[in-house]
This record gives structure tokens, C-alpha cells and sequence, in this order.
DNA sequence: CTCGCCACCCGCCAAC
DNA sequence: TCGTTGGCGGGTGGCG
């Protein structure tokens, strides 16, 4: 058993500080509140050719060349994000190679493009930055590149969705390598909560509304939706109902939907009440029966099967594992 | 837990 | 001809 597990961070220049940044600090607290008997986390930052990188911010970081790295001593590689991420052979090639003898590779946030270009998305399941999913379908036609979740693990490769969600993805690093408790800690430490509730929407809400002109649906009718939703979620929100806001037929409505959600009306919607009632819940003081009202559910019932679906735990076994 | 009911949603197709 | 619309039917799954 290895004394310690190295966490290779590789940047490029233009990438997220962050995005750097925010697993790097989960790993160091999680040295300081891990057991004594645990391998402890020793952080690496590289780059393709060394040196000091640039990021987006400005902020410089001191890295090694790649060349210099020994993929066999590396536990896990995280692969950084950039507003754009460029070509970069020197950094895909030797990740191709790593990739192989390491134990895990992650990308974060638009990280995941150069896995992709590393041919590490073929045929699995990744999430990105919500607004590159496109994109990355499009680069990597046999991945399977979904929307929801906020970050993703398939067999080796683990990808997260925003820039933020780097630090739920090194919280779920941490969670398989020290367990739950220790995760726990890690994150009550970082203020964060460990399972964020719901999918990418609440990241992506305000800014989806911003950037979503009227190109994207006829009329930009779809445009208001949003927040309509949120403003209403105790209300009716049943496709007949939203397609008669958009002012569309139903059959209408619901592919324009789909082609700007992702997903069903009836998901999105049970997603958004989801979200609601997990930041209310967060709340000690409020009940389930009203959490489940005005979130929406109309009744405790419906909100407890939800829950099931989606986290396979009730509303309140929610609460106390990960509001706690 | 079961079961009947119905909202949802998706393939299909005709009509712009 | 191609893309979009929207009505219809039926399978599926959530709800009471």
C-alpha cells in the first residue's frame, strides 16, 4: 500500500483557476482531517511543456512538464478547464499514454475535451460545462454525453459538469478512497454540501435565460419559461398548461423542450421542484408537509416518491445524510 | 402492496 | 424537397 496517492492537476494556458484550485484544496483538507493510517494525498501540477501557466484570471501556477512526470507513480489525473480549450497534442498524447497505468482520469468542467481528444470518451458516459454539451457530443460522437448529472463516473473516467463541480467531483474522489465521513468532513470544512440537489439547472438558470435569445426557439417564446417555472412551482405545471404559455400546440411545445432541456417537461419540472425542496429542507425548521407544498409536490406523498427515484432515499434520510 | 386511471411522451403521418 | 407543425394513438409509468 502506497504511503501517499499523488493527484496529478495538469493545466494549460487559458484554463480555470478553479478549476485547479477547488479540487486541490478538497484533497489538502481532506489530508488534514483523513486518519493517521490512510495513504495521504500529495498534490502535482503540470503542463505540457512546464513552467509558469497563465490562467484565464491571470493567476500564474508554477508547473512541471509533463515529460518529467511518471505516469506509473500517479494515482489520479484531473485535467483542468478553460473558457477555450485549444489544441494541445504535447498534453493529449502524453495523456493517452497515462491514462493507461493510472488509476483514474478526470475532467473537469470543459477538461473533459481533452479526454476526449485523448480518445478517453469513447463509448462512455461524461458531462461538461452545460453549455459545451453539444459540442463534446459532436467532437465525440460514441460518448454518451448527458445533461444532468453534476459530475459522472464511468469505470476509470470521471467527468464534472461546472467549474464549481470540480469540488463535488474530488468530494466523490475522496469519498471512495476515505469513505463518506471523511467526505462529510471535508465538505462541512469547505462549506459546501456534499451531494449538491439537483441537476445543472441551478447553476445554469440565469445564465441559460441570459443567453438564450430568440434564435434558439421560433418567437423566443420558450425564452421566459424559466423562470416562470421557478416563480411557480406550487402551480400547474402540466405540459397542456406550458404549452399553452409558450402559446404552441402540445406536440409542438414539447420538442421545442426537449431540443433546449434536455429533457422532458415532466422531468425538468419534477427536477426544478427536487432542487426547491432540497434547499428548503436544508431549513431544520421547515416540516416535510409544508417542503413538500410549496416546492410543489402538493402532498408529502408525492414528494417522498420522488426522492426515492431520484437519491433511493426519503425526504428526510435526505435531510440528515446530506443537509446535516 | 396492489390496481385502475390517466398524464406523459414519442412514433407516425398528413399538412403546411 | 426539406424543415416545421400539430393531431392521433398507444405504450409506459406515476399517482391516488
Amino acid at each position: 500500500v502506497k504511503r501517499t496517492r499523488r493527484i496529478l492537476i495538469i493545466l494549460h494556458p487559458g484554463a480555470l483557476a478553479l478549476d485547479a484550485a477547488g479540487p486541490a484544496e478538497v484533497f489538502g483538507s481532506a489530508n488534514r482531517f483523513g486518519s493517521g493510517d490512510l495513504p495521504r494525498y500529495e498534490l502535482l501540477f503540470a503542463s505540457a511543456e512546464g513552467g509558469s501557466i497563465r490562467t484565464a484570471s491571470n493567476l500564474r501556477v508554477e508547473t512541471d512538464a509533463l515529460s518529467t512526470i511518471d505516469p506509473e507513480t500517479i494515482d489520479t489525473i484531473l485535467v483542468v478547464g478553460g473558457i477555450e480549450v485549444g489544441r494541445n497534442p504535447l498534453l493529449v498524447d502524453w495523456l493517452k499514454q497515462a491514462a493507461r497505468l493510472v488509476r483514474r482520469t478526470c475532467g473537469i468542467c470543459t477538461g473533459a475535451f481533452l479526454l476526449a481528444e485523448a480518445g478517453l470518451l469513447d463509448g462512455r458516459r461524461a458531462v461538461t460545462h452545460w453549455s459545451e454539451v453539444e459540442r463534446l457530443q459532436a467532437v465525440c460522437p460514441s460518448a454518451r454525453v448527458e445533461l444532468d448529472p453534476i459530475y459522472l463516473v464511468d469505470g476509470p473516467i470521471w467527468t464534472s459538469a461546472g467549474v464549481t463541480a470540480g469540488i463535488d467531483l474530488a468530494l466523490a474522489l475522496v469519498q471512495a478512497d476515505h469513505g463518506r465521513e471523511a467526505a462529510l468532513a471535508v465538505a462541512r470544512n469547505l462549506v459546501v454540501f456534499m451531494q449538491r440537489p439537483g441537476g445543472q439547472a441551478q447553476f445554469s438558470r440565469v445564465l441559460a435565460a441570459q443567453s438564450q435569445s430568440g434564435r434558439l426557439d421560433p418567437q423566443g417564446r420558450m425564452t421566459e419559461l424559466d423562470s416562470w417555472m421557478s416563480d411557480n412551482l406550487s402551480g400547474d405545471l402540466s405540459v397542456p398548461r406550458l404549452a399553452e404559455r409558450a402559446g404552441m400546440a402540445e406536440r409542438t411545445f414539447v420538442r421545442h423542450f426537449i431540443r433546449r432541456y434536455k429533457r422532458s417537461p415532466a422531468e425538468h419540472v419534477e427536477a426544478l421542484r427536487i432542487e426547491a425542496a432540497c434547499a428548503r429542507l436544508a431549513d431544520r425548521s421547515a416540516s416535510l408537509k409544508e417542503t413538500a407544498h410549496v416546492s410543489g409536490f402538493g402532498n408529502e406523498e408525492r414528494m417522498r416518491r420522488a426522492f426515492l427515484r431520484r437519491f433511493g432515499v426519503s425526504p428526510g434520510t435526505y435531510r440528515e445524510r446530506f443537509l446535516a
